[in-house]
DNA sequence: ATGAAAGCGCTAACAG
DNA sequence: CTGTTAGCGCTTTCAT
């Protein structure tokens, strides 16, 4: 089925394509008459004009690429509701690049969104979220950066002057380890992810750092590194278990790793929070659907999502944006913890 | 920053754009000094050709269009997860569409996909989910199928010969409910969704067949109607455990209403499943999450997305392609359920 | 092996 | 109020 134009249009209508591009947009007064004769064509032969053609002149395209690293982890889907929603009404379309945290990957997509011209980018995940990231991966950002918008959610590239959004995620470890020495726990293990990651160092750092404020130790073996996964959070558990002295509380780096730590606590006949305590990052929908539902540090994802979405439109504005912008985390009680009664 | 264009790089190397194009296409022979000339202009400005002009006139965009409900519904980034994963290598970019099921975005997004010249569009959930959909809906996208490459997943617009891969939620249903009552089940309760929505009804259906080819009774009070949602889950099994008689098994028409309802029945000091068997539907990861794991009928959402994407692309390749693809469910037998000894 | 030129479909001056 | 025309950046004959 062929296309049909504005030409189409136009002839059909025995007025020239200037015409037809008025009605069309707006853009100018147009005689009433001709004006609905056009509708008329448009409607009866379904006629959409091409994006394609209008960008190309426009230089804009009213398109945005999100890069995640897994779609499949359910706390990118919630920060893309949040851009979504925020960008809702203003018109945009979003290309969602899913990278699988591939360094190789986030390079071909940063390359296919430059070629359709996409008007911002929002970077998540993968590269950005390394504690030293190698010079021309982040180059390659910033060079991106230089020609399109482009904002940072939770990570960092130390060098670039990149916009970002990001949870404070340090004091939220921090507030989460002040909670459990507050409720009288002295002995607390951390379940982090991989070390290499700022997201885990970034909270391991704060632990220790409240820790030691409490002038309380963190002994080597009470930090276990896995991967963010809840199979990691199963097996480290089960190492906790196994060793002579078993820590009070446990705090996890994010809710998937506490999730596994709880199954397999409760598989060991543990009962969770009465043997022992364990708390989560995040506070994905997961934490709230299990049962003990998790005590966890609640990022706004949504608002991390539509943040990032008004930094990257001022940018897109050419507009004054403050370089960082901070979402607070908060402490959400629920039932995986409970004061420590001796 | 303006953007360079074939043209800068053609006079900068002292030859036609042609030339320039041909290398960056690789579509005719050049002179491989002329060509690596050209090839160091390139890497120096970072030329990079505008996708938007080569699709204006190629009329093609390596684009696709995926429409969801709900991108937060853990179903769909699943689903999204096999499509990618099948297209990868193949070009693709998707443009991600989230119409929190309201069929006026449903519709601005075919408009807005037509318009941005996609080469194809998933369709999942919303209208083609309804019992009985409004003949403008159906018409609506029956004619973007007439000009884009269409696929339906897990739905279907009865009257249209639209090409559609989709679950045989029939079978899963039915395949659960055998399963329970060879497990010695005689009182079984369905805990369904929206009437409305021909997800819900296939299963009622099926449900209703079994048990009925198996001498039982489905008694009026035994079919409860929810959303979907694990609140519903909850406050259905609020209702049944309220009533006098309890069921000694409850089927769901997916897991989030099945945790719901185990959530509610735990708090109410049954166990699980001792005191009462639950089996879910989807087998999202939540199903594998909590405690006690889910026995739940699989969709292999994967798959959903993978067949998809293979149907649409036969479609946009002009292969001849079957009108329906049907993925088999999996009865996923975990703790939630058990066998009834008297 | 390379260049000239004609569009792809649309918008935006510039002229009436 | 409306038409003419020159591109936007690229690919692709058709010549040379």
């Amino acid at each position: 089925m062929k296309q049909v134009t504005i030409y189409d249009i136009a002839s059909e209508a025995g007025v020239s394509v200037a015409t037809v591009s008025r009605v069309l947009n707006n853009t100018a007064p147009v005689k009433a008459s001709t004006r609905s004769k056009i509708m008329k064509l448009i409607k009866q032969h379904q006629f959409q004009p091409n994006a394609l053609a209008r960008s190309l002149l426009k230089k804009e395209t009213g398109t945005i690429g999100v890069i995640v690293p897994d779609i499949t982890n359910p706390f990118f889907p919630e920060v893309f509701s949040g851009i979504d929603h925020e960008a809702r009404g203003k018109g945009f379309t979003f290309f969602l690049c899913n990278t699988h945290g591939e360094y190789e990957r986030e390079s071909q997509y940063l390359h296919i969104l430059r070629e359709k011209q996409v008007d911002g980018i929002i970077f998540m995940g993968g590269r950005i979220n390394l504690t030293k990231c190698t010079p021309e991966l982040v180059e390659e950002v910033a060079e991106t950066a230089a020609r399109i918008p482009l904002v940072l959610v939770n990570g960092n590239l130390p060098g670039t002057e990149l916009h970002r959004v990001a949870t404070d995620e340090g004091k939220g470890a921090a507030m989460a380890t002040q909670y459990l020495i507050e409720q009288g726990h002295r002995d607390i293990a951390y379940i982090a992810g991989m070390s290499t990651t700022t997201t885990s160092a970034q909270k391991l750092r704060a632990f220790k750092r409240v820790m030691n404020q409490n002038n309380l130790d963190v002994p080597k073996e009470r930090v276990l590194y896995g991967d963010f996964t809840m199979e990691a959070g199963e097996r480290l558990m089960d190492e906790i278990l196994r060793a002579p002295e078993r820590p009070t509380a446990v705090l996890c780096v994010n809710d998937f790793t506490a999730v596994g730590a709880i199954k397999t606590a409760i598989k060991a006949g543990l009962s969770i929070p009465n043997d022992m305590t364990i708390v989560g990052f995040d506070d994905i929908p997961l934490a709230s659907s299990i049962f003990p539902e998790l005590t966890t540090v609640k990022q706004q994802m949504d608002q991390l999502g539509s943040q990032a979405f008004q930094v990257l439109h001022k940018l897109i504005m050419k507009e004054k944006v403050k370089r960082l912008t901070v979402i607070e985390p908060e402490l959400v009680v629920r039932e995986s913890s409970r004061e420590l009664t001796p």
